[in-house]
DNA sequence: ATTACATACGTAATATTATAACAATATAAA
DNA sequence: TTTATATTGTTATAATATTACGTATGTAAT
């Protein structure tokens, strides 16, 4: 895999255990749940819940990953600009999600938002789609 | 509360368990949690939370309630028109939400979803906002 | 260098949210 | 009336997340 991401300067302040769980969600690029990277890093020392979660939190703090609400899985921010403003498409028959961003879909939103009259501070969409390839099949 | 409410004539044909759930939930006007409402409804008859999420499910299916992803809650629909597609404002500071629908902001994003090229199929859009009374104080 | 402060750690216990599996019953359709 | 579909009730368990506690570590100010 890359050693060559976005977010690779920062990462040196990150303790131990936000490091190997940020690692573990670069390295996948799919959304995981906490269960699961508990799981995956037991042999790097992550022994409980907790641990998995503080690192978590923290990672979702710093703009580094982002948590899909519907799914409650935590996938890798793509994006160099970490904002704390979500847009991801998920597909409805394989489950695969994407972020999207940068687009002219979340520039329209952005518009939107700046438009409104509601004070919105930030943001999370969940688009349900069918994906290019199970739209083949 | 209202006995007049928009979906009364379909609830004729809803099970016992999914008319106290759905009453429940109208008169509340808030979102509420699985096991809240379980609570809330022991003295009606309900034992499991089975009961219970069988209900939501039921009710989401049919549009009459949304789930708010973030929140693990459920909530009325307060639109005529219930699609699949949500948008709610959740309040940072006192966590009130509220479903939007049929304004400026939901038309610019339907109007994004035509106009995009990725198959969307419904969606779900939670806007963070500092609400009126919040702001205030 | 020492105090004060904030952050993070590890561990155990527990709370919260949600589903699986099974047998029984009701409802609607053919 | 037979068949198919949906729903019920119950028990048990899985999956997700937090509280509480005591300790350690890093950082900044005195």
């Amino acid at each position: 895999m890359s050693s060559n991401h976005t977010h690779n300067k920062k990462n040196q302040t990150l303790t131990k255990n936000q490091r190997i769980v940020l690692n573990l969600l670069q390295d996948s690029g799919e959304p995981l749940k906490a269960y699961f990277i508990l799981d995956s890093l037991k042999k790097e020392g992550l022994n409980s819940p907790l641990q998995v979660y503080r690192a978590l939190d923290k990672l979702v703090e710093l703009g580094k990953i982002h948590k899909v609400e519907s799914l409650n899985s935590f996938i890798i921010c793509n994006n160099s600009n970490c904002a704390s403003n979500t847009a991801f498409t998920i597909c409805e028959r394989c489950g695969k999600v994407k972020e999207i961003k940068n687009n002219n879909l979340t520039e329209g939103v952005n518009e939107l938002v700046r438009e409104n009259k509601l004070n919105i501070t930030r943001y999370n969409l969940e688009f349900y789609v069918v994906c290019k390839t199970c739209k083949i099949n």
